[in-house]
DNA sequence: AGAACACATAAGTAAGTGCTTATGTGTTGT
DNA sequence: ACAACACATAAGCACTTACTTATGTGTTCT
């Protein structure tokens, strides 16, 4: 929930690629290792530290556990950036392109 | 340059608040301990962080070296951002209220 | 009931982090 | 030239991180 928690969880690339394919839909902690060669305990704890920084939330259904975005998790980091908006790029900070990638 | 450095510079509170002290303005390495309670190495070892994430900038003078913020620096991370603009919460997301945050 | 499964947790370990003190390098002022 | 200054770098240390193997808990299937 705090920013210092979310930088965190972000540091470490495998978690961003966990993020990343949630990002895509919702999927259960075995489903999240296809591909990546990572042991079980390994992508639960990655799966604890992305929970605990309030950018995953989980669903029980059976033996699994579903895993999704926590809509609300990424704010804190979106407020962080948001106060340094005077050293983003001229070229995202142009409305005009800013509604030209909103529309793709 | 590359995402993880940037996550993993973030992820430290100190170097938050250096960023954020440069944010108002160019300091040398002396002005941004005044306040904090970190040793000179300490805040030497910070900058070097932020330097090689390209967060911050700096320009030698004399015996002074001035640092500041790189503006391009954020850029990855916005762009990060960015891919997860389906997960940003409504409030920010909305062209109307972004005008509104805009003209303040 | 018992085996296979999905996941979490515990404990141990190698590597990384952030600090410290000590020292080095270049600059300024007298 | 010499002392004081501004900063970087080196080396050592406590703590944290990310992994491993081993084991525990609850669920499904036959």
């Amino acid at each position: 929930m705090d920013e210092t928690e979310i930088f965190r969880a972000l540091a470490d690339p495998t978690r961003r690629a966990v993020f990343e394919r949630l990002a895509g839909g919702e999927l259960n902690a075995t489903q999240l290792r296809e591909g990546l060669s990572i042991s079980q305990p390994a992508m639960s704890q990655h799966l604890a530290v992305l929970r605990e920084a309030g950018l995953v939330a989980e669903s029980k259904a059976g033996r699994h556990v579903n895993y999704r975005v926590n809509a609300a998790g990424l704010t804190p980091l979106h407020h962080w950036l948001g106060r340094y908006r005077a050293f983003w790029p001229e070229r995202i900070d142009s409305l005009k392109q800013l509604l030209r990638e909103m529309d793709q």
